[in-house]
DNA sequence: GGCAGCGTTGTGACCGCTCACAATCGTTGC
DNA sequence: GCAACGATTGTGAGCGGTCACAACGCTGCC
């Protein structure tokens, strides 16, 4: 079953005798409506110093000839770019697929072009970015992980850049402007809901964190542990922190499976609950009678799983809004980003959790 | 529990004297090793008439100044871009994304930067596709819905373009050079798989096609009636054909959950099968013991649902690649693009599937 | 009537790079 | 010894726009 097809163009697609003919220029337009090119550029700028009637007929010319300015002459003669470049390790997972959009929606509502670029460990980074700043009006940097995180702080100070980052610890910035959800009391909040049910320990499978090595801890694992020792329990070892997806956590699930005492398991995102759900489901325990999960993200599919999944709803598309409003004001002197419109996040209580069963 | 966080940049972020000091251009290069401008020109463009002893000059120079050459500049007055515009109505859905990921991946080894631009059925089409080819040396078309199969019709001839579509009907050829993969086949196959377990009939929840009205038929659609008529069955009133995901299909799912006589269901994609899953469970009848389900796509979660769901696997990434390198095609006069490298489909049987009972 | 002042339009230079062509140099051939 | 030649290098123009400034015509004013 390997048929598949598709069609190439002719060596010559191109009918004789037609010509790419190339895009009228502002001087076209001049020619055609009788004026200078610079009273072009001044219609199609919306000088007011045009005569009513020399617009009219500038704007027929431009109507018939089609005209349309040619955006990378724009750019080198205004230094005006009004495009911007994403700088993203992964495209497909949920969280950063849902950032990529809102970036583009918020890019395409203020007339921007979007360019994305892909961080692989391969690639020199300081080569990347720098081909990234040179092409476009400024970079979105979405730094959820360590790859992410670096690019963002190697970015240069004098090229624009705004960024999607995972919270920062307590009293640091990020290097550069940046929107974030606390997901540290997000955890923490998940956490304490699944102790009010009665589970007298919660487990934690982790997500890969933007900082350090792999064992230091990103800010769902420091909520997940505050919760804990708020609740004066001694917070048992995180496990995970290797990958984002259902295959990662399999195998980290078929160990909290085999402990008998684990009722109560908070994952670093929904995928990573998928995998421990599966892991449970093959162990013979089920979901939530013998033990309750929590995701995080809220991805489309969570609410039809079953059990379906108790989860975080984090507004990812609302980050992007917001980091791409961020980076505007740097780049037009006279737009001021309004404040932060993201929602938050929310618990969404679903079928996969409930009270211990005594 | 909406606790955000963001930092902004300060009204005058730039600390006062030191002004964003523009980069070097060829000039300043030239100036700095003593030669014309025209000589870094040809350094940079590995022109071969350069003496050995200028090169290294040149190259000198370049390396102590940080020099770049600017792409908006090389672009105007090369007429090259090296930019290529994806334009698509999507970038979640896994089909999409994953496409979309292929294409990037592909630009970017052959050195391409990539543009998205996401459709929107309010925005004017036209406009979007004009704006797209100006500002970059090409379009990539994914065309897997009306949107994205109406933008293609629309590119002007002399815009070069490749794209991703659905299987054109028997036939026909797309508008443009593009790719795609044999889901007719593929959907004939699955079916015919789940008739030799032994199911009587196979019911069919459909995706969205490209093409004309909601009822048309695409090509999964065709494959799945194919299969049954060649068995000689007559194929029901197929589902669906509204949304692409599992919030549409669960009312799909209710009602076929509730015939008792289907015991076979064919989806469009994994997550129409999710929502169809759903649905079974609610009603009461298990998969596959009382009916199989078949997802297509392979989605990263399939394997991990319980039960797995059987499905189709499709070579998005392959696609976008190949669709990337009939572009360049078009772009590089002196490149051609390789024979197609993607893999086709392949039926891979999870849990989901198996005998009718009885 | 002459001139300042305004509204409107045109000219020249330039953004950073490429292209086509001209200029320079040291060799070579006869 | 000099023209022809190839290898290098430099010059001018132009890509399609913008900016700064000059120039034009008209009105209003003293």
């Amino acid at each position: 079953m390997d048929v598949t097809g598709h069609t190439s163009p002719g060596r010559h697609s191109r009918p004789p005798g037609q010509e790419p003919r190339k895009a009228p220029s502002i001087r076209d337009v001049a020619q055609a409506a009788g004026v200078s090119y610079q009273t072009v550029s001044r219609v199609i700028n919306r000088h007011p110093a045009v005569r009513e009637e020399t617009r009219k007929r500038v704007e027929a010319a431009i109507e018939t000839l089609g005209f349309r300015r040619n955006p990378t002459a724009f750019a080198l003669a205004s230094g005006v770019t009004r495009s911007v470049t994403v700088l993203t390790s992964n495209t497909t997972l949920y969280g950063y697929a849902a950032t990529l959009q809102g970036l583009e929606e918020a890019a395409r509502a203020a007339g921007y072009s979007l360019g994305v670029k892909v961080l692989t460990p391969e690639d020199d980074l300081d080569r990347t970015i720098s081909s990234a700043a040179s092409d476009g009006g400024g970079l979105l940097v979405i730094g959820f992980d360590r790859l992410g995180a670096s690019a963002l702080r190697r970015v240069p100070a004098d090229v624009p850049c705004a960024a999607v980052v995972e919270a920062p610890p307590h009293g640091r910035k990020p290097p550069r402007p940046a929107v974030w959800t606390d997901d540290r009391e997000a955890a923490r909040a998940a956490t304490a809901h699944l102790l009010e049910l009665g589970h007298r320990t919660v487990h934690y499978v982790a997500i890969p964190t933007s900082v350090g090595t792999r064992r230091s801890e990103g800010p769902r694992a420091q909520g997940w542990r505050a919760a804990l020792e708020a609740a004066g329990i001694t917070p048992p070892e995180p496990h995970g922190g290797e990958g984002w997806d259902a295959r990662a956590s399999y195998d980290q699930g078929q160990q909290l499976a085999h402990d008998p005492d684990v009722t109560a398991i908070l994952c670093g995102n929904d995928d990573l609950a998928l995998g421990v759900l599966r892991a449970l489901h093959h162990a013979g325990r089920s979901v939530p009678e013998d033990v309750s999960v929590i995701g995080f993200d809220d991805a489309p599919h969570s609410e039809f799983l079953t059990p379906s999944l108790t989860t975080v709803r984090m507004d990812f598309q609302g980050l992007g809004r917001d980091a791409f409003g961020l980076l505007r004001g740097q780049l037009e002197n006279d737009y001021r980003p309004p404040a932060p419109t993201f929602v938050g996040t929310a618990l969404i209580t679903r079928e996969s959790t409930r009270h211990p069963t005594t």
